[in-house]
DNA sequence: CTGAAAGCGCTAACAG
DNA sequence: CTGTTAGCGCTTTCAG
């Protein structure tokens, strides 16, 4: 009965035994809080490792009414500039001395609630949402419970902060640069409804064909690869072939160039292909593609500071960041039409 | 004083007085936990949903002495392969009805500490490293707080428990690839001490080399792309020029292909470059890398059923698994020597 | 089946 | 500067 048979785990109880003083003097020297003699401190500290000692988070939380953590929710890392993206946004919310945990679903709506309500429940501090949960709502239902701020999409008018690459900018920019090669013909394969700026992007290479009296060219996809092949092949059989297309964002334009090297077409010679983001891997030789460069880390840090600067000031006014994008011209596109 | 003027959260208390109903009765009701009448929880949970209630997982964790998340700590997701990877993982895990939370840190020793710590303190269910901290007392030491499956490296004898690829296997399968192709001229570039399998690669390809009266050529590197492409200029600038590069993974290999197309080589005609992992990418049409397919989906789901295993048997043997990779030739290598 | 009482491990006022 | 007293929000015996 008094051997160590449930080998529970040592609480800032034990360590205040073990070390003959008080629980709160214990709890004041664990964590730094000054009005605690040096040698004190030092004593209790020692006897804490020796006894390894490890602070129930739980409890911490739950009695200061307080947590340091902050979630990051993305639907996928399988896009390499999603993955950088939120490495950095990992990283930034390290450096603000405050600790990431990253949830990631598969974008079936539930999952992506079955994520945030784990986080919600655990009382994170906040909410920072990558390419998350398509509807408006749903995000301001989220904003709602916690503060939130989503990254990828400009959220204006739904009273949820947002911050996001000016990507109708970023359209226009890569159809100017397709029509300043002396392209015609270009056509845009869509990165599917209400994902990640897809929207804005195809709005803006509209509007710069329509300045020129051209008309747009739109194929739907999705933001994957095998989607942005499908779509290429639907392009390539148009008659006659379009001389360039404008993927809605690299992953797609990697399918894209898939799509013409297979149907025997050379890339650029033959066919320009630009996609969106310069994820890494983007500027690789055999690869190079030309794109919309969008500052990662610059979004990343704003985001974070935005969530911080909130948490501090709950009162704050909602902000919609938007950041300019540049046109990184590489070696998938040339001139033609 | 009466006004709500501190919006405190809404909680169990709140829900069983509005309900009319004792706390015990709420908590059973909203879990769902048999003997209660179905209507008094119908009506329960209704008045729960209307007051918005949101559970606190740390009351509930503490309470309970139980937690149903699971740490998935990478060091990086940079890597398309380790991204897939600890996607599976975080799939599997939540199939299992358990929830995963992603822990990133960038390496420096610390970091992986630190991201551990917040884990542990957090009092996770067990822990999955996925390509972490390198020193096997270091994970020996995290093991022994948490029940741990290490997932990357084979981890025997250290006490451990640990899944991973057969990687000395599939370093002398690229070996016998590229030797049956016809070259003798094979140059490995390194991923680095202690990095995710790197060593046993290497011992792969040395022994099958050596096995045919050929001497290794081993030029030291990292698993990312610049330390490929710099590594592999290292290479191409030895004199005879090695016909064939096996690199440690499929980012180096792309660094290869990068050196070499550079240098004003054709790949596969001047130089063979094959990689490992077979990450997502390595198949698209224009880099079609030959490489060894780790199996992401198996080693994902048979992490996280040894650690669920171990869960609800602590007293269960170490397991240190090793799965059997493929070779997938693409274009990338091709005859020569 | 239901409610009252005790406590998870910790922090946060308080008096000494 | 130190120790004592209350809870944080929830689950869990344990009587009714």
């Amino acid at each position: 009965m008094t051997g160590p048979k449930p080998p529970r785990a040592v609480t800032l109880a034990d360590v205040a035994k073990a070390a003959g003083v008080s629980r709160s003097l214990a709890s004041l020297a664990l964590r730094g809080e000054p009005g605690v003699l040096p040698d004190k401190r030092a004593h209790i500290r020692r006897v804490a490792s020796a006894l390894n000692y490890r602070p129930n988070a739980m409890a911490r939380n739950l009695a200061s009414a307080q947590n340091r953590t902050i979630g990051v929710v993305a639907g996928s890392i399988l896009n390499p500039f999603v993955a950088y993206l939120v490495q950095e946004i990992d990283r930034e919310i390290g450096r603000a001395g405050f600790d990431g945990v990253l949830s990631i679903h598969g974008w079936p709506d539930s999952a992506a609630r079955h994520a945030v309500e784990h986080l919600v429940a655990q009382r994170v501090a906040g909410l920072i949402l990558v390419d998350a949960p398509a509807a408006p709502d749903a995000i301001a239902a989220i904003a709602a419970m916690v503060p939130t701020v989503y990254v990828g999409r400009d959220l204006t008018g739904t009273g949820v902060e947002s911050i996001t690459t000016d990507d109708e900018l970023g359209g226009r920019m890569v159809a100017e640069h397709l029509l300043g090669l002396g392209h015609k013909a270009i056509a845009h394969i869509d990165g599917g409804p209400a994902r990640a700026g897809s929207d804005a992007r195809r709005n803006g290479y509209a509007g710069a064909l329509e300045k020129r009296g051209l008309s747009p060219n739109v194929v739907a996809g999705e933001h994957t690869i095998d989607a942005g092949a499908r779509a290429a092949d639907q392009v390539l059989a148009q008659k006659p072939r379009p001389s360039a297309i404008f993927a809605s964002n690299d992953l797609m334009a990697i399918g894209a160039i898939n799509a013409a090297t297979k149907a025997g077409l050379r890339v650029p010679e033959d066919i320009s292909i630009a996609g969106f983001d310069d994820m890494p891997l983007a500027d690789s030789e055999t690869l190079s593609i030309t794109t919309v460069r969008q500052p990662a880390q610059k979004l990343a840090a704003e985001a974070v500071a935005m969530l911080l600067s909130r948490l501090s000031d709950p009162g704050l006014a909602v902000r919609n960041v938007l950041v300019a994008p540049t046109l990184i011209a590489r070696r998938s596109t040339a001139t033609g039409g």
